[in-house]
DNA sequence: CTCAGTGCAAAGTCTTTGCACGATT
DNA sequence: AATCGTGCAAAGACTTTGCACTGAG
């Protein structure tokens, strides 16, 4: 399978996903909506509201950041993307479709993220959290510490 | 060894942390400074600064929050606390010293928060940063979802 | 036509900071 | 005495919200 492919069914997915969610709560589709949500869904990576909105005014330079906002959050309760907090004082938004689960290593040096997944940690998880009786529905883990270039500069 | 020995050990310890990272730095010890820092290590838990700003009042009503701020940075600066972001806009500090290390269940539904810690996802971790060339110096994990108790209410 | 969505600016939170005064070394 | 620390209020950063207008269903 190409990796067009691939895409195309995220795309599909995410909009049916979302199709579903704004069904069952009477939620409008506009033009401001679809453009913030296209635009999100183009860029990978941690994706802060300011920086969404940059790239939505380039668009439709009417669109305003109280509307950015809004729907990330919608966005972030429809599960289809994740708000997280790297410890800047900012939300970011990743998106959660089209890529597995993983979660991050954190340069506290140069703020460089690399993204891992591993199996035997949240095999681990779940199986602590059964333990203790609780239904996970999600998890974020980061490590933070320096990388390998700035341990070099820093020796 | 009893409780109490341990909790003398671990004031021991603290004074020693803080004593050393203040010394190292030129920072001086303020009435202002031991009681913030003796009413946070007072309580367990993840504390936000508006909490311990309450019961530093309690004992000196003239102790401004922004120096309850300027504290707790110290601290988390000297790793004796750790800050913390849950979700909720807030950071909560944790007292760093006198428990292991460990991670966090978080209802999303009451908002508990249970403790646990997993030696084995402790190892997987620290091969995984391993791999990256990444010495971590700290890590959190957070796993969301329904307690037992939320689950029983929901369903 | 109705109700949700949007833009705007105001308000809210949490946190940081400039400055003059006070305390510690 | 020289600095660092503190209190206060102002400023900042990020986010939410009230309201009147717009637009989707």
């Amino acid at each position: 399978m190409s990796h067009e492919h691939e895409h195309h069914k995220d795309d599909r997915d995410r909009q049916a996903t979302l199709d579903k969610y704004m069904a069952e709560r009477g939620l409008k589709s506009t033009r401001q909506r679809a453009l913030i949500i296209d635009t999100f869904f183009e860029s990978d990576g941690h994706q802060s509201v300011e920086e969404v909105w940059a790239r939505v005014r380039k668009n439709d330079a009417r669109v305003s950041v109280a509307t950015v906002y809004r729907t990330m959050k919608l966005l972030s309760e429809s599960g289809l993307a994740h708000a997280r907090n790297f410890g800047d004082g900012q939300t970011r938004y990743e998106a959660a479709i089209g890529k597995h689960h993983h979660d991050h290593l954190i340069c506290t040096s140069c703020n460089k993220i690399i993204e891992f997944e591993n199996d035997r940690i949240e095999a681990l998880q779940d199986a602590v959290a059964k333990k203790h009786g609780f239904r996970v529905t999600s998890h974020k883990m980061e490590l933070y510490g320096l990388c390998r270039d700035c341990q070099r500069l820093s020796s």
